[in-house]
RNA sequence: GGGCCAUUGGCGCAGCUGGCUAGCGCGCUUGUAUGACACACAAGAGGUCACUGGUUCGAGUCCAGUAUGGCCCA
């Protein structure tokens, strides 16, 4: 700790013209792993400060809304850390399920090859290596930014540890009875037999038609027409609904249809979910909105329901207990042996045809029958199948759930809320550590967070995929004839219901339920390995369970289950002793770390993730993961849309790092970090060919979004082409010798760059200033004080934002004070003296080391970089430890990611300096304008005469003002020479002369009578308000009175105008 | 359908609990190769704060409504 002399040789060196980040950022990058100064110390000194990252999707590289992300957290972890903190920022990535299983399926059929074509280890292998490739790049891309993770505790969610944790957790859930089995309808591809995420499902507009079906009434008197464009799936209607508001509702009331074909009898129920037909919504009087629906236009105002083959009468089903049946096979031919039982004779003809000839079928029956009342051409949305095209078939099957609703999991997600950011009381519920402790900002997404868990829905966790954490679940469907001991007496129905006995002695949960056939499911649910007495106990007993008949299930869990668990897997828990080379620290870790501070997101995790981590851990440690949420904008692309890996508009951080640097980045995506919700980044393209930078030609893709056409001509030189990010990713270009990868860059980072540069100058303008030996010691100049005590209120902007997550407001303060303050006045006005003051050279030199600690959490590589260089002046201070300007502390440290945040006591604060300087400013800037106006050569050098209060504020200012003003002399006012310029000042005036040769009496005039006329505004305006009973009465006094000053003022300074105007 | 956000000079954005004579960056105009910086310096032009009402002594800021664009959840 102290300016050895290899420091001194550092700074010695001098700097180059300009900051060049890619030759400095790799050497600090080394200097920070060489010392290893990310890593964290559960045990160290200090308060504890965690945060977690959300762990990115291994699916492929990060793009600005991760960089925007992280660069956000790497500020407050490294703010932190100077701080003092005991700072842990936790790494690591997530297997994302289905979206990396997609793309790798991807990229195996460019091959021609399907997931079909290998078992399924030799498919996970393939993930796997996806996994590690992207794995490794978003790890390079994060190091590359400069975020100062502890990536020795570098986690991935499918990694063992976390294995455990989610292992543990289930079994868990399994046994206190928050998991079960049940059916629900899922998005199922018939062509591939898989199901399929709601975002895999492409909507398409397709003409088809709506087709009038006659249900005769159960009791004969007449019949209803349903709508439908689905006629086929009316085999499986359960129910007609139709709208209670509808006139013909009750007398309908309690009666039923008789189902044609099946001849099922099912009830009309009322459900405001039907659309009612134009011309009844107009008798009721309701509003164009429901007039002019254009379903309206074709409803008839009944409603075939039919709960098992579409998710808004799956819904109708729940509301009104209907029936589900299920009247297809897997690959969507109808069929009556997946649950429906009541199949007639008549339907015989249908069974085994496909969806389109059962439709075909089912029409012509109508028609047959004469039971079809009309069709009716009618183009609708339908899903498609994004792999396979086919129309995506809505299909019931059995899932696993989490039950979330119940209180141990969304009431206590609602009590964990902060009571004043929550709308109204908790439900109540056993009280727990946390409550009211979890705070939103900015608050209003509380109200995200509260709806969501007043309306949550059990959790479906399993998804039909190959690549994840497989359900530790094996069951087997035994007939109540064959079951063992108590099984058959407990299986009473469709819950499922704890069994004991042999398997159960050895350490697994066992629980049975009664299938609708009467049959009896048994599942069977292994906790981890070390839970069953190891991995041997685990195998024979997974051994003994497949020979009993059991099979494991083969779906995997839901992502977002081991995300969940982030705050608690990549600790360790339930037991980090059990990894001891990834937890050295065992259990201080997780009690140091979680509860964290902070988690750091953007809005649509709130219910996919921070939900699931609040209710998870508040049930499996008691207590909260972190205490805040901060919610930060998502970044949009240049036309407003969501930057993302699947839309493929992403823009590699490591594109803008290349043409701005990493701090310029960093500095400009905090200064766009403002309360707001989005963020727009246009971007245009680097040409590989001759570096020209030019906005690329749009194309709108298939979903209708604006993107930048895969292949791009060279602007310099049409013959030449290169492939865009977009159509990469999109996999319909690849890069070739020929055709290059375009890079992208946004001129919105300029500011960034341009404000690195002017630090890096700056800094070198001191390097070359500070001396010694300076000799002369005095009182510091009005300058000194003054840059100090706006250094000591920049600091305090700077921690009250960090404290409220307003990064905008943090890297504004930064830019005012380094661009305005520091370099556009302090410097400035310090060259004159500040080679020979030793005492100036002190405060410049401590000025210049806070500053750099001020900025470095969110510029760590310019800071770094010249920390040497100012650490090596250290020998203007008085001694190391004391930088000899009172209340100022600023502790030596080798790296400035390191060193201590300053410290800047009270009496640093000088409120005479801040307003006697800005009397400064203001006489400068008046004299500047008017150079500027008369066009006096920036080198002339004029005479300023003042009155004697003016003279002495000059003379206060130590030379600041002759410097500034560009002065040769100042004089007493009295013997000004006639033609000098008047130029009000204060309510008085000053006079310049000197500045032209020849006086130029009309444009005098004419500048005069400008300043007269803004003059008169001003005071007419002052004295609107002044003479305004309401304002004088009722505003407060300070204000009345500042605005009587103001008036004083500018009467002052017409009168000096009007004066100077006469004596022309 | 429910919830949320935005609308401020040509462009991108600040403006917290109402006190503003509306700021910042880019761009634009004029001048400047000055011993830190042309990724710069100095000066300047440019805005009836989307619209309509209301509350108030006072509204960019608060309330109600309208329009436009966008996001999240169904």
């Amino acid at each position: 700790m102290s300016a050895t002399a290899s420091d001194r040789s550092v700074a010695d060196e001098a700097l180059p013209r300009s900051y060049s980040p890619h030759e400095a950022e790799p050497l600090v990058r080394a200097e920070w792993a060489k010392h290893a100064d990310f890593h964290a110390d559960p045990d160290g000194s200090g308060d504890a400060f965690g945060m977690l990252i959300p762990p990115p999707n291994v699916t492929a590289a990060l793009h600005l809304g991760h960089a925007f992300n992280n660069t956000l957290q790497d500020i407050l972890t490294r703010f932190h850390r100077m701080r003092g903190d005991r700072t842990l920022w936790m790494p690591g990535t997530d297997h994302a399920g289905i979206a990396t299983q997609t793309v790798v399926e991807k990229r195996l059929l460019r091959d021609g090859r399907r997931r079909s074509d290998f078992t399924r280890e030799a498919f996970v292998e393939q993930v796997q290596g996806w996994k590690d490739e992207y794995e490794a790049t978003i790890l390079g891309q994060l190091e590359e930014m400069g975020c100062s993770c502890d990536f020795e505790r570098t986690r991935f969610t499918m990694d063992p540890v976390c294995a455990d944790a989610v292992r543990e957790a289930f079994h868990r859930l399994f046994c206190d009875d928050l998991i079960y089995r049940g059916k629900r309808l899922v998005n199922w591809d018939p062509a591939t037999r898989t199901a399929l995420a709601d975002d895999e499902v492409e909507m398409r507009t397709v003409p088809g038609h709506m087709w009038y079906l006659r249900y005769p009434l159960a009791d004969g008197d007449g019949h209803v027409t349903v709508a439908t464009t689905r006629p086929e799936t009316m085999l499986g209607d359960t129910a007609v609904a139709v709208n209670p508001r509808d006139p013909r509702a009750a007398a309908l009331r309690g009666r039923s249809v008789l189902l044609p074909i099946v001849g099922r009898e099912i009830p009309i129920v009322e459900d405001d979910y039907v659309v009612l037909p134009s011309a009844i919504a107009e008798d009721l009087g309701l509003g164009a909105e429901a007039i002019n629906d254009p379903k309206a236009a074709l409803a008839t105002g009944f409603l075939k329901v039919t709960p098992a083959h579409d998710p808004n009468d799956w819904d109708i089903g729940l509301r009104h207990e209907l029936e589900a049946i299920n009247v297809m096979a897997p690959d969507g031919t109808i069929s009556d042996v997946h649950g429906w039982d009541d199949a007639s004779e008549a339907c015989a003809e249908f069974i085994g045809l496909s969806r389109e000839d059962a439709r075909k079928a089912v029409v012509a029956w109508f028609k047959r029958n004469d039971l079809l009342e009309d069709i009716r051409d009618h183009e609708h949305a339908v899903g498609h199948s994004y792999r396979s095209h086919v129309p995506v078939e809505p299909y019931l099957s059995d899932q696993w759930y989490v039950r979330v609703t119940d209180d141990r999991f969304a009431g206590s997600a609602l009590r964990a809320m902060d009571d004043g950011q929550r709308g109204d009381a908790a439900p109540a519920g056993p009280a727990r550590e946390g409550d009211g402790d979890l705070v939103f900002f900015p608050d209003r997404y509380a109200k995200t967070f509260q709806n969501w868990h007043e309306n949550i829905r059990d959790w479906c966790i399993s998804r039909q995929l190959w690549w994840g954490h497989r359900i530790p679940v094996w069951s087997r469907i035994v007939s109540a004839a064959d079951a063992e001991g108590d099984v058959a007496s407990l299986a009473t129905d469709d819950s499922m219901t704890e069994v004991s006995g042999d398997w159960t002695a050895r350490g697994a949960a066992h629980r049975v339920r009664r299938l609708s056939d009467g049959s009896i499911e048994e599942s069977i649910c292994l906790p981890r390995a070390a839970a069953l007495g190891g991995e041997d106990a685990e195998s024979s007993l997974r051994a003994d369970l497949e020979s009993a008949g059991f099979e494991q299930d083969p779906d995997v869990l839901d992502t977002w289950f081991s995300s969940a668990l982030w705050p608690l897997s990549t600790m360790g828990w339930p037991d980090p002793a059990a990894h001891p080379d990834a937890i050295p620290e065992g259990d201080r870790l997780l009690e140091a770390f979680n509860p964290g501070n902070v988690l750091c997101t953007a809005r649509e995790i709130i219910t996919l993730w921070v939900s699931r981590m609040v209710m998870f851990n508040r049930y499996f440690l008691g207590r909260l993961p972190f205490d805040q949420v901060f919610i930060h904008a998502m970044i949009q692309d240049g036309h407003g849309q969501k930057m993302s890996k699947s839309l493929g508009n992403g823009v590699d951080p490591r594109d803008i790092i290349r043409s701005h640097g990493s701090d310029a980045m960093r500095f400009t995506l905090a200064q766009l970090a403002t309360g707001s919700q989005d963020v727009r980044m246009p971007v245009d393209l680097v040409c590989p060919h001759t570096e020209e930078t030019f906005t690329p030609a749009f194309i709108r893709n298939s979903s209708g979004h604006q993107v930048a056409a895969p292949l791009q001509k060279s602007p310099g030189d049409p013959s030449r082409e290169m492939v865009t990010a977009y159509g990469v990713a999109v996999g319909e270009v690849e890069p070739s010798a020929d055709r290059p990868l375009a890079r992208n860059t946004s001129s919105r980072f300029d500011l960034g760059r341009n404000f690195c540069n002017k630090l890096w100058n700056a800094t070198r303008f001191a390097l070359g200033n500070l001396e010694p030996p300076a000799v002369e010691d005095g009182a510091p100049s009005l300058a000194d004080r003054w840059i100090v005590s706006r250094l000591r209120r920049t600091l305090r902007e700077v921690e009250d934002s960090l404290a409220v997550y307003q990064f905008n407001r943090y890297a504004e303060a930064m830019y005012d004070f380094i661009w305005r303050d520091f370099c556009d006045w302090y410097l400035e006005a310090v060259k004159p003296t500040v080679r020979d003051r030793l005492d100036q050279q002190r405060r410049l030199h401590a000025v210049l080391d806070a500053t750099l600690r001020m900025l470095h959490p969110v510029c760590p590589f310019v800071t770094e970089t010249l920390w040497p260089h100012v650490r090596g002046l250290d020998a203007i201070r008085p001694s190391l430890e004391d930088t000899g300007i009172e209340g100022v502390g600023l502790p030596p440290a080798d790296r400035c990611i390191i060193a201590a945040w300053p410290e800047l006591g009270e009496t640093t604060h000088d409120e005479d300096a801040e307003a006697m300087f800005e009397r400064v400013r203001t006489l400068v800037s008046a004299i500047r304008n008017l150079r500027g106006e008369r066009q006096v050569p920036p080198k002339r050098r004029i005479t300023l005469h003042a009155p004697a209060g003016v003279l002495e504020l000059v003379s206060a200012a130590g030379g600041a003002v002759e410097t500034l003003a560009g002065l040769e002399a100042v004089h007493a006012d009295e013997g000004a020479p006639a033609g000098a310029m008047a130029l009000p000042f204060e309510g008085g005036q000053v006079l310049l002369s000197n500045l032209v040769d020849a006086v130029d009496v009309d444009a005098e005039r004419e500048r005069l009578t400008r300043t007269i006329e803004a003059k008169r505004k001003q005071v007419a305006g002052f004295k609107g308000k002044l003479g305004n009973a309401g304002y004088v009465q009722n505003a407060p006094p300070h204000l009345v009175e500042e605005t009587r000053r103001m008036l004083e003022a500018a009467e002052a300074d017409l009168a000096a105008a009007e004066a100077g105007l006469e004596s022309l």
